[in-house]
DNA sequence: AGCTCAACCTGGCTGC
DNA sequence: TGCAGCCAGGTTGAGC
């Protein structure tokens, strides 16, 4: 489910409803998620009171007063705000309460994670899992003309395809596979080309694409996730129209030729030859 | 350091 | 209807 925009729509869904208040218990009804829950999750938790919930790439860092605990969604995972006395559903892995709220978390897949980084280990950003993450898209070093040449200076001797060089998160977080696709249409570059062939001109035009395509996304899930933060109902797909992702041999919206698709590190990309040079 | 690929896990869809 | 095979929004770690 998750790339930036979902981890942000569910960080202010659950903000207002968390901040400022304690957790009273502790629940894992399945600690081997993609690692194993901290084992004293309860003990480190219990009876603290979570002061700020915020977001770092795709994890959820909540904030208290002896450390921070991170929270991965991985593929499939989905943060929901329900009463306690409503029971618990399959694929539920680990639930927090709130007095009389829970916050559950559901993740089929498993791919999800949760770590605690105690206070006197220093700040959550040197978690070896953060520690090496790209800048954020929406923070000063990518903003203007710093994102552009970030991403030139960083690209210089890559053979890897832009694709997989913006995919990987290392030099801007939080462009996922569906935006990864639908940004290099939007600024219109081939992600076959290699990292290390776009110009300035083309990594200025990419770095304002992923920040256009990230915000709508986030604007067009604030609407659709909100029930799904505060209701227990299936998760809804939370797909924003997208003009290449999911579109294979559809005709382009800007000039009709069939949307391709190949495989990259693994991984799906949707392009128009056309329209990306 | 950078590249490629297997792996983690479960469900849904396609095609025989 | 059943079943095998493939695909899926992420990320790490091993091997070269």
């Amino acid at each position: 489910m998750p790339e930036l925009p979902e981890v942000e729509v569910t960080r202010q869904g659950i903000s207002p409803q968390i901040k400022g208040k304690t957790i009273t218990k502790v629940i894992v009804h399945d600690g081997r998620l993609r690692w194993p829950v901290p084992k004293n999750l309860e003990k480190i938790l219990q009876g603290q009171q979570c002061t700020e919930i915020r977001r770092r790439g795709k994890y959820l860092l909540f904030e208290f007063s002896h450390g921070v605990m991170l929270l991965h969604l991985g593929m499939t995972g989905v943060l929901r705000i329900q009463k306690i006395d409503e029971a618990p559903k399959k694929y539920n892995r680990v639930e927090f309460h709130f007095d009389t709220l829970a916050l559950r978390l559901h993740d089929p897949r498993k791919f999800g994670s949760i770590h605690w980084n105690p206070k006197e280990d220093g700040p959550v950003e040197s978690f070896p899992l953060l520690a090496k993450l790209g800048v954020e898209p929406f923070e000063k070093e990518f903003s203007g003309d710093h994102g552009g040449e970030l991403l030139y200076k960083k690209s210089r001797g890559r053979s890897v395809s832009v694709k997989q060089y913006l995919l990987a998160g290392q030099v801007v977080v939080g462009v996922g596979n569906i935006y990864c696709s639908e940004s290099l249409f939007e600024a219109k570059i081939n992600p076959k080309k290699a990292a290390g062939k776009i110009s300035k001109l083309g990594y200025a035009r990419l770095a304002l694409a992923v920040r256009l395509t990230l915000e709508k996304a986030i604007n067009a899930g604030g609407s659709s996730l909100k029930d799904f933060v505060h209701s227990d109902g299936e998760p809804g797909h939370f797909m924003v129209l997208t003009k290449v992702y999911d579109r294979a041999g559809l005709p382009c919206h800007d000039c009709g030729a069939l949307i391709k698709q190949i495989v990259q590190g693994q991984r799906s990309t949707y392009f128009c030859s056309v329209c990306q040079k």
